[in-house]
DNA sequence: TATATCGTTCGCAAAATTACGAACAATATT
DNA sequence: AATATTGTTCGTAATTTTGCGAACGATATA
């Protein structure tokens, strides 16, 4: 009788995979974790990519809880949301952290 | 004269981040992570999905180089790519190492 | 030679992703 | 009131993803 389900912890990390699975938002995230100031400009100014798909984006990820935006007229201003980083910090550690089988009966 | 390129480290990353952005591929890492023997059925078995799609995830994960297939008559055996595995944990655990700004005048 | 088992591939459909230019809203400046 | 700046949203198009059943190939068994 078992759950054929997936858990809500492999759902949370695969949802957090998912937002961190495209190099403009992983080069986003590497942005924001290295600058002070993080308005949109300074971001769009830094991809190969039109400011609509930056805008894009950083609204996945902002939908996955990695980042928050706030206006600051005329900017907006956006950073890391550090609980939630720290959350998939968490999970990504734990995740690669799982012992991989090393016995001899193991297919390597 | 700055490169708008991503690096190739951050394509690397999002690659990897990607094949993981499913709740099925993970609940499949999940799994070959803790068994000894990897056989396709195992893995069908304990997913609420069909075996056809059960075979494109295995696929994809194959493909980021995740994890690897071996044929072993009648059945197929699957592992985790130790070697990949290792470089795509190290990476993460790179990523999330980075410090977060925490400076008086950023934003948070 | 028929039949069963194991898993992949094919063909299809629906939905999501990626990308862009243009239009837009909101606020400042002239 | 016109204009400029900043970034979002809209509309559209092309591609990718996700999922399934059916068909298939390969090997073993009756």
């Amino acid at each position: 009788m078992e759950n054929k389900e997936y858990t809500a912890r492999q759902e949370q990390l695969a949802r957090f995979a998912k937002a961190l699975g495209h190099p403009a938002r992983i080069a986003i995230m590497d942005f924001l974790l290295k600058q002070k100031c993080c308005f949109f400009g300074d971001i769009n100014e830094v991809l190969p990519i039109s400011k609509a798909t930056v805008s894009q984006h950083l609204k996945e990820l902002k939908e996955a809880g990695l980042i928050q935006g706030e206006i600051e007229t005329p900017k907006v201003k956006y950073c890391v949301n550090i609980e939630n980083w720290e959350m998939a910090s968490k999970l990504f550690s734990e995740f690669f952290g799982q012992n991989i089988c090393k016995q001899e009966n193991c297919c390597q």
